[in-house]
DNA sequence: TCTGGGGTCCTAGGACCC
DNA sequence: TCTGGGGTCCTAGGACCC
């Protein structure tokens, strides 16, 4: 999808189309998550500081993001992508990668199916999408990229090679700004140059696997298959303060709110976490992470935030002052509901946060997940003071 | 008015096992 | 008497993507 955020609020404010517009909060610490090409003209990127943003392009109209919305407009996309073909790979909530190897028959050549798809797409939502086609995931995902914005690209697999060696390293899906930098003091520009230099010396220079892979990319070879279900492997939250906090018993206030949607979003997903891992960034943007492998899986906020204050207590901040702190599950695993331990302090507390899960479908979470975690009087004399 | 939040994948060292 | 080779798992950090 092109600019999809911007596009998809533009739906709802069609006097704004012809103006700069970026998604994104302004004031704070907000970065850009979308800018229409209006803004783009101005030289507005993607995970550009708000404040930036608008030094470039000071008439810009900033509008706050309504993810929900983006994720129904998502869902409308997609099925029309399933209407195609049922080999649909979801890449992100805009793209996805389509196999119509099979489709060929029933709908024309690629270029048909891809020109009909991208009426349908504009006309049952209003919103434009790019397209590209090639015989390997990655030629398909650069024609995309190439035919941005309201594009179609077409690379036949005999034209494969001729498209690629031209391209600057950088285009390459998985070369950023770090790998792009070393290959380029070593003198290699283009894929082109990736493809001349021997598999061993690239392997060498940037790892075994991305040396391997850039080769491969190098040279057309790219046997992804399109797969349409992925298990997920981590479940997390993060949150960047508007000013920064030294104070650590607000940071553990903080950890029992992310403890609590991790833990609502395993018991969704029917996960719990065999790791609990632990995101610190400091006021200079160095960050850390501590990690803890627990003897048995959960999908529990107490049992999350007690791993996230431990291991809070246990790395040294020095009083430093913290800009970010996240809680994330990790090594998911199936929930299965053992018997073993009925009785146990774990399985009460499942019944309280299941309790909770049912609640915060009637009252919202906000009402809910204090009185559930927190039985400490204390805490909830501090919750009450810092959230009335 | 510096730098979000959701993720995946890879590397490297060390503990540990046989 | 001073040191193998196979492997897995855990932890921390970093690159990268949208």
């Amino acid at each position: 999808m092109d600019a999809f955020f911007a596009s998809v609020e533009l739906l709802d404010h069609p006097e704004l189309v012809d103006r700069p517009v970026i998604i994104g909060h302004e004031g704070g610490r907000g970065i850009v998550s979308s800018a229409n090409y209006a803004a783009r003209r101005y030289g507005v990127r993607s995970a550009m500081p708000v404040g930036r943003a608008l030094r470039l392009c000071p008439n810009a109209v900033v509008l706050h993001p309504h993810y929900e919305k983006y994720r129904d407009a998502s869902a409308r996309v997609m099925r029309i992508f399933h209407d195609v073909t049922p080999v649909v790979e979801p890449l992100s909530i805009d793209e996805a990668f389509l196999d119509v190897a099979g489709a060929v028959r029933l709908f024309g050549p690629p270029a048909q199916i891809a020109a009909d798809l991208r009426a349908r797409v504009r006309r049952e939502t209003g919103l434009t999408c790019s397209v590209g086609a090639g015989a390997t995931k990655f030629i398909a995902k650069l024609a995309s990229t190439r035919s941005k914005p309201d594009g179609l690209l077409v690379v036949p697999p005999e034209g494969a090679l001729d498209f690629l060696r031209p391209l600057p390293i950088g285009a390459i899906w998985g070369v950023g700004p770090a790998t792009r930098e070393s290959l380029e003091r070593r003198g290699i520009r283009t894929v082109q140059d990736l493809a001349d230099t021997p598999r061993h010396v690239l392997e060498g220079w940037v790892g075994a696997a991305a040396g391997g892979k850039l080769h491969d990319l190098a040279w057309g070879r790219d046997a992804r298959r399109v797969t349409t279900s992925r298990a997920d492997k981590s479940i997390g939250h993060e949150n960047t303060f508007s000013t920064d906090i030294s104070d650590v018993a607000a940071l553990k206030r903080e950890l029992l709110d992310q403890a609590d949607r991790v833990a609502v979003r395993l018991r969704k997903g029917g996960w719990r976490a065999r790791t609990i891992s632990l995101k610190v960034r400091f006021s200079d943007f160095t960050t850390i992470t501590r990690s803890h492998t627990v003897p048995e899986a959960t999908d529990l906020a107490r049992r999350i935030h007690e791993e996230t204050v431990a291991l809070l207590d246990a790395a040294d901040l020095r009083g430093r002052a913290v800009r970010l702190l996240g809680t994330r599950g990790e090594q998911l695993v199936r929930a299965e509901d053992e018997l073993l331990g009925l009785w146990s302090d774990q399985e009460q507390w499942r019944g309280v946060e299941h309790a909770a899960d049912r609640a915060a479908l009637r009252f919202g979470r906000g009402a809910v997940m204090p009185a559930a975690l927190l039985d400490r009087p204390a805490d909830r004399e501090r919750l009450a003071d810092s959230e009335g």
